[in-house]
DNA sequence: ACATTATTGCGAATAAGTTGCAATAATACA
DNA sequence: TGTATTATTGCAACTTATTCGCAATAATGT
């Protein structure tokens, strides 16, 4: 399963590597100059995620929003899990340069960490 | 508002008071052994979470499960943030004893906390 | 240039959760 | 105990997010 590129592979990396925010599908597609399908748009986002480029948030809303998190390129990049931040005002989510620490009982692993914080972020306080 | 005591209000809450895990609405309907809508559900659910009766988690599969988490009840009950374990394997997920700690950023003020981690439980390893 | 196959668009399907509305029943109180 | 009030329920329809099948398109290596 070779990778290609293609006109909106590289429109929605862009998009993701320009945001602030975690984007949801439904946000890429606004924000996009071009139309791109909807499907289209997951299953980019989908083999991002695969390939550890883009990291997915699920939020309490039960939606998906995906993002880069440039700040965390530097070290362990994706696999380091970090909190995020959903801004009920602005409506929002951004990823915080705050690792999600922890301990669990004997005999549990944990391969990933799903962590979002709700509340008024500092813009809207 | 008012509430009132139902059958269906009772069995519910039964329910939950007696699982060790977190019951999404769908589990709930095929563990009863009456019958009860859907919606009505949903909406008995609801209804506990506004009372600060149960707590909804959302995991990574975007569906809402909910829990009473006896084990809080003694202290800040629902109010102090935990962590929740999602096993791949049984498919099941669980209040974890242990407190959601973090920082947040300067400005930023935090109401709740959606904490998930993923992987294999105790029993299933 | 050509063959291979990853990617796309479209429409339909799936699934979770909500909502409007009329019927039912729990509660308060006369 | 009877009655009025209104919370709760069931049903069907709706919304929204995400996925999937399939045929068409286009990126890539030779
Ligand atoms: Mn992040
Ligand atoms: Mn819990
Ligand atoms: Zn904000
Ligand atoms: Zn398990």
């Amino acid at each position: 399963m070779n990778r290609r590129n293609t006109p909106t592979k590289e429109a929605v990396l862009n998009l993701l590597l320009n945001s602030k925010k975690a984007l949801s599908q439904d946000a890429i597609e606004n924000q996009l100059d071009i139309k791109i399908n909807r499907a289209t748009i997951y299953r980019v986002l989908n083999r991002f995620c695969k390939d550890d480029l883009v990291h997915r948030i699920v939020a309490e809303d039960g939606k998906q929003y995906f993002a880069i998190c440039k700040k965390c390129e530097n070290q362990a990049a994706v696999l380091q899990h970090h909190f995020h931040f959903r801004c009920l005002s602005c409506d929002t989510i951004e990823c915080l340069q705050v690792p999600v620490t922890y301990s669990v009982p004997n005999g549990y692993r944990v391969q990933n960490a799903n962590c979002v914080l709700t509340g008024v972020c500092n813009d809207c306080s």
